[in-house]
DNA sequence: AGTGTATGCTTGATATACTTAGCGTGCTTC
DNA sequence: GAAGCACGCTAAGTATATCAAGCATACACT
């Protein structure tokens, strides 16, 4: 965490005040902001936000912000409460002879249709179950 | 860009689609996964999920499914629509799409006659697709 | 028959992200 | 003082994710 901002001695840094510090720190103004972002993020709701009024903005929003303050997107989301834990998972046994797939490059159009072909077995497979 | 119109059956492999594919692939049902998932998604919610009434579940929904499917979270993130890394927002990525099969099990069976489908695809439509 | 159970799905209600319009204040410049 | 304008902020509305119940069908068992 960084404690760049003058956070003072009570808790926690919420999202709000940290993306407030941030741009006043840039001596932006909440509709600069929102030219920035090419209307993504409205004045208005940047301003509900740094109040913490809104408990959860959207990832996409997280981004646009991140973006244009140059700070990092999975601290926004961290701070928003939002699981970033990208762990690798041991997803050992999962793969094998699919990967047969992977060597032929599916164009989307075949993939999309072997996507339905796969739903279409299967949903035969209903009536006659078992290996 | 490639045709992004109302495409209902076929075209792209939708989130629903997808987390549908492997549930059933799983052999778990609707209230298994609820279990599974601490009740973090209900039942009736993944229904509406599989079936894309829901245009883009909250990322610690997509992270509890991603978790007990063992699938990688970052492309539901993707698939939900949310900006995932802060890297190639241009095109870049033609794969994942391949991951959609890969990631998820099939059955030696499926996998046999699936590519007995694709080849049969191949052979039948020569229009070279590219994006 | 009937009763029970499990499945996927739908319906209606609630919470909340987000939008749009506008307010109040302070600062210029007339 | 008044007009104009930029600032942060708020109030009211809309959209949509999510929850809580329940429905319909299918299958099992007596």
């Amino acid at each position: 965490m960084s404690g760049s901002t003058t956070q003072g001695s009570s808790g926690k840094v919420t999202l709000g005040q940290y993306l407030a510090s941030i741009r006043t720190d840039r001596k932006l103004t909440l509709r600069q902001v929102e030219e920035a972002t090419n209307k993504e993020v409205s004045n208005a709701y940047l301003s509900q936000i740094e109040n913490d009024k809104i408990q959860q903005p959207s990832p996409n929003v997280l981004h646009a912000l991140a973006d244009i303050y140059g700070v990092d997107y999975g601290q926004l989301m961290e701070m928003a409460g939002y699981i970033t834990n990208v762990k690798a998972r041991s997803q050992g046994q999962r793969h094998g002879r699919v990967a047969t797939f992977a060597n032929h490059t599916l164009t989307p159009a075949e993939e999309s249709e072997l996507m339905d072909y796969l739903k279409f077995m299967r949903s035969r497979k209903k009536t006659s179950d078992k290996t």
